[in-house]
DNA sequence: GCGATTTACCTGTTCGAACAGGTATCCCTC
DNA sequence: GAGGGATACCTGTTCGAACAGGTAAATCGC
């Protein structure tokens, strides 16, 4: 008779939900060829136009090393192009390639989707409390893994990943 | 003006936490040498005993080929024993050593930790938010994964992961 | 201008997730 | 008891995630 809900905890649902989500996507996106995490470089790259690996991988919180692998594949599939920097010759810029326009539409009809299947039979009101609760969670993780400013080395500095969705998306 | 929240929606709010979530994971079961996953492996172990691979491929909700090597690698480094199961041939089953014991102690420390970042300073109410909001959620997903009832191949059946978190731990 | 440091990218590696395919075994039916 | 199919496990493969290390280029200090 704790006030504690007797099933489980926070962590656990987290797990579970975070599963189900990313299996969801996962298989909406393999039907347009795209693995999970991909579709989140083309999506900053269509709203974001050329930008450098580096941008990248500031803005999805990525690592260097996935992010070359992820633009080769990439690359290789015909959705992105790299020409050199003229700037930085150190640096490529990364392009999305006209033949990427076709994916747009379907990727974002597959992010409509999932947010679709996912908000389901959510009120309003519990939509937004939804989304209140997950960043109210998601500030506590970030203060966990940010402990001392600098001690724990985050790899995600502040901004975590950026994420697509492309809020309304109001331009296409 | 809309009655929806401006800034974005729920699926990249879930895309998020569950990134720092397991990156916060990760990085405290790094230090006892286990990786993400192996550890709801051996907590499903230690609370259920020896038991079959088959059984926790169904348990957490994972996939055959992938509990075969994580079983391996648990093996080589000593946490688990396999002995051949006396009642089916083709079955092994698999054994927490002695030496998991002292595992169990940290892991559930790390779990206890885990769950405590996460709440952060929620309050009790808004605690019991998270998890209905969650578990709505996590209901919408499992209806969307299993749309047909047998046309998707769901591979995650009915119960979704199994998780650890030992609820109270109360034995120990 | 020269050296040290930082930055940008690449490669190698380990690991989980998922799929395809293979083998041994079990079980049910004929 | 001899198929036929299901089951349990293993292996090979691709891909993302993460870490370590390596090269080239830009930048800063002198």
């Amino acid at each position: 008779m704790l006030p504690v809900a007797q099933d489980e905890v926070i962590t656990n649902a987290i797990v579970r939900v975070a599963r189900l989500h990313r299996m969801l996507a996962g298989q909406l996106l393999r039907r347009v060829g795209l693995h999970p995490g991909q579709e989140l470089v083309m999506m900053q790259l269509w709203n974001g136009g050329p930008q450098r690996q580096a941008d990248l991988v500031q803005v999805l919180g990525s690592d260097a090393a996935t992010m070359t692998r992820t633009i080769q594949r990439l690359e290789h599939a015909g959705f992105v192009r790299r020409c050199p920097c003229a700037d930085d010759r150190r640096a490529s810029i990364v392009v999305p390639t006209p033949a990427s326009l076709a994916l747009r539409e379907q990727v974002e009809r597959i992010w409509a989707q999932v947010e679709e299947q996912t908000v389901g039979d959510l009120t309003e009101a519990e939509r937004a409390d939804a989304l209140r609760v997950l960043h109210r969670v998601e500030e506590n993780l970030t203060r966990a893994i940010t402990p001392a400013e600098g001690s724990g080395r985050p790899r995600t500095p502040g901004p975590p990943p950026g994420c697509p969705g492309a809020p309304p998306a109001g331009e296409h």
